[in-house]
DNA sequence: CATGCTTGGATAGTGCCGTTGTCCGAGGAA
DNA sequence: TTCCTCGGACAACGGCACTATCCAAGCATG
């Protein structure tokens, strides 16, 4: 497949094509001659999830390459690049250490995890961005004013703990052993914008249900 | 209290602050004289307000000024400045009509929506951009070949259902009745990250537990 | 009253980022 | 041979959140 036709099958142009292959989101295809590079399925799948990560998912370019780049670190085993392509995804705005909010938020983060029982994400706390984006984001919500605490948060923790297991139970059942690690990290970035739009759509049944149209 | 106090009090720049007013995200504080403006409580919630949506909520300027015109609409009652506010709220990327992924995502959400007994959502869904949004995202992930229907959304949606459930179960116990609108759109932009960020920290547990570090 | 600092408003500019246009020399097809 | 198209390099564009600069009008200190 030439670059246009990978162009046409993926609906993405060949400026931007070029421009994913500078930036290094897609491998070269391989050199048929001086001016002909061979592009095959490989490169189309990964064309369309790069797509999704960006236009789905909203992720900047420079961590879509970070992500991939892990993604296809074949030194390490599927669970560490799994978990070190989900660690790059992009997070939140990072707790500001001066705000007492962020003080409040985070005692408040470490009482749910204790309460949870999650150990394991109890013990990496210091390290993962993804605790340090909760701690943020809790902060923003204290600092306005509304009262938010381990209690209010563990019933959401358990609910998203479910939906956890149920992302990992996809898995297991639909990816093939080989593509386990693209899929998580497409679902990762794909599942979520669905769970938004869910999350979305059931307030406004709810609300209507409650308050009427 | 003036722009400078405004500007300390909120951690925000004075130079940003202006940009805020000249955008319409924030009311002119009170003149006092030729060059000095007078700035109230109700200016620093807001600014707040204003700074969580764009940093946490990664909301664009100009959408969040389309939310807060919402919610400062006089003329509107209550629940349905909350339903348009939140309908301005920012939504994924726009459902390509051509592709056919798109139909097939759409025939989904149709048949879960369905299944689900959300009628009020259901009778909206060809208006709400929330709906398209949702089609949009189950499209990509069909595009990229993850199967992907009404029965495996389902308990997603009812899990979603339970969370909204709680956040109106919140907003009607925590908040005064003359702030809830403001009160709800915070929540509704706030309460995101922190979901997506338990959800992520969800799947981290539940990964280590079933497969390890 | 004078002088120097601060205020709020207007405007242009900055930096980043995803994308696109332009130009080129080299092939491949009629 | 001639013309079209290819892939590659580079510069430019457009949008967006934010910031620096300038200005005239106070206010506070001597």
């Amino acid at each position: 497949m030439r670059l246009a036709e990978l162009s046409e099958q993926s609906g993405v142009s060949t400026a931007t094509i070029k421009y994913y292959l500078r930036e290094g989101l897609l491998a070269p295809g391989r050199q048929v001659n001086m001016t002909t590079a061979d592009y095959d399925e490989g490169h189309l799948r990964r064309l369309r999830l790069v797509r999704a990560m960006i236009q789905v998912g909203r992720i900047p370019v420079a961590t879509a390459r970070e992500v991939l780049g892990h993604v296809d670190d074949e030194s390490l085993g599927r669970t560490l690049r799994l978990g070190s392509a989900l660690w790059a995804l992009p997070q939140g705005a990072e707790p500001d250490e001066e705000d007492p909010a962020v003080a409040a938020a985070r005692r408040e983060v470490d009482r749910l995890l204790a309460s949870l029982g999650w150990e394991i994400t109890r013990e990496l706390s210091t390290r993962s961005p993804v605790h340090r984006s909760l701690v943020a984001a809790v902060a923003a919500l204290i600092r306005l004013g509304y009262p938010w605490d381990a209690e209010l948060m563990a019933p959401y923790a358990e609910l998203m703990y479910q939906v956890a297991s149920r992302d990992l139970d996809y898995l297991e059942t639909h990816a093939s052993d080989a593509e386990r690690v693209e899929t998580a990290v497409a679902a990762a970035v794909l599942f979520e914008p669905v769970l938004r739009a869910l999350h979305r759509l059931a307030q406004e049944e709810e609300s209507a249900r409650r308050y009427g149209l």
